[in-house]
DNA sequence: AAGACGAAAGTGGTTGA
DNA sequence: TCAACAACTTTCGTCTT
């Protein structure tokens, strides 16, 4: 936990959670999301002793996929090479050499700017490091196979970042890759399903629970409300009401249901409005829900009690 | 008057011939 | 490549609080 956050700006707890992966922090006390846009300070790796502390402590810049080169670079060959080689050979060579040189060039050069950019709307949406690094990998290898060509770079940087999010379980919306980028909805999920198919990523379809922290924070419920339709979304799982449908949605729905039960309510609308979805795909997931797990019960219960 | 509800038509994407 | 299809949205009228 960064030392510079000791109390929940909402309620005063001290209670906070660091999840460091994610990148959020979360009040135990009320479900605020104080802070999800953190920046790791911590060293990665621990020292024992000062064997251990030579071997891991790094001279020079770390590798990293965020640089465009990696901080590595080929060529072919050296120029004293050449000498070895036959006339023919040495034309050759100097075709290939210049060829090299052109895609590398041409590479680099995209890959700079594309990175700038990549940085740019990953800090704009707090992303921690983890997937930047991972979403800077993804487009290195969509420049390297030539994926970009016919598309625009923003483009296939949006589709990086938003795969990279998915794979680390830290889902933002397309919506809000949207904005951040500036490229429109579909155009991103286009590029993400065109990209991960032909780089052979495999995504598991993203879990509702979450988006539960992040959508119960900006509606500002409870810690229990929280949990409680993380519980519900966990039955409604096994009951198979999840497969096929939007995520969000059901988020939401379940987000609503338990609002109502822990009488904090809601209007539908406020919850569509924060997950990104309708308020008619709220009711719907919404009906679904009562009809499969009583619920209704609790709903009555709450209200009586609110009568009293 | 605002919110919840439901029907109907429209949209964008997937799938299978 | 096209049509069928499911999920979701938009829109709008009606009922409820």
């Amino acid at each position: 936990m960064p030392a510079y956050i000791k109390k929940c700006p909402e309620c005063g707890g001290i209670n906070l959670f660091w999840n460091k992966e994610k990148g959020e922090v979360i009040c135990r006390d009320c479900g605020l999301v104080v802070e999800d846009k953190m920046v790791d300070f911590d060293q990665e790796w621990r020292e024992f002793d000062s064997d251990q502390e030579a071997m891991r402590r790094r001279t020079g810049a770390p590798m990293t996929y965020t640089q465009y080169d990696q901080g590595l670079g080929t060529e072919v060959g050296r120029k004293s090479d050449i000498y070895t080689l036959g006339s023919k050979d040495r034309n050759k060579f100097f075709r290939l050499r210049k060829w090299q040189y052109r895609i590398s060039t041409a590479i680099e050069r995209n890959l700079k700017l594309a990175l700038a950019e990549l940085k740019r709307v990953s800090s704009y949406l707090k992303l921690p490091k983890s997937v930047e690094e991972e979403s800077a990998r993804i487009y290195t290898l969509a420049v390297q196979k030539g994926l970009v060509r016919g598309r625009s770079m923003e483009s296939v940087v949006a589709g990086a970042l938003y795969a990279a999010c998915r794979r680390h379980d830290v889902p933002r919306t397309l919506d809000e890759l949207s904005e951040a980028s500036g490229i429109e909805k579909k155009e991103i999920g286009r590029t993400y399903r065109f990209v991960t198919r032909e780089l052979g990523i495999t995504i598991l379809p993203s879990n509702p629970a979450d988006y539960i922290a992040r959508f119960a924070s900006a509606l500002k419920l409870s810690a229990e409300t929280q949990s409680r339709s993380i519980e519900i979304l966990e039955k409604a799982q096994k009951s198979e009401l999840t497969s096929g449908r939007g995520p969000t949605g059901i988020a939401a729905a379940a987000l609503y249901v338990s609002a109502l039960i822990h009488g904090e309510k809601r209007t539908q609308r406020e919850v569509a409005d924060v997950a990104g979805v309708t308020e008619v795909t709220i009711r719907n997931r919404y009906k679904e829900l009562l009809d499969e797990l009583d619920l209704e019960k609790e709903i009555k219960k709450t209200k009586k009690k609110k009568k009293e």
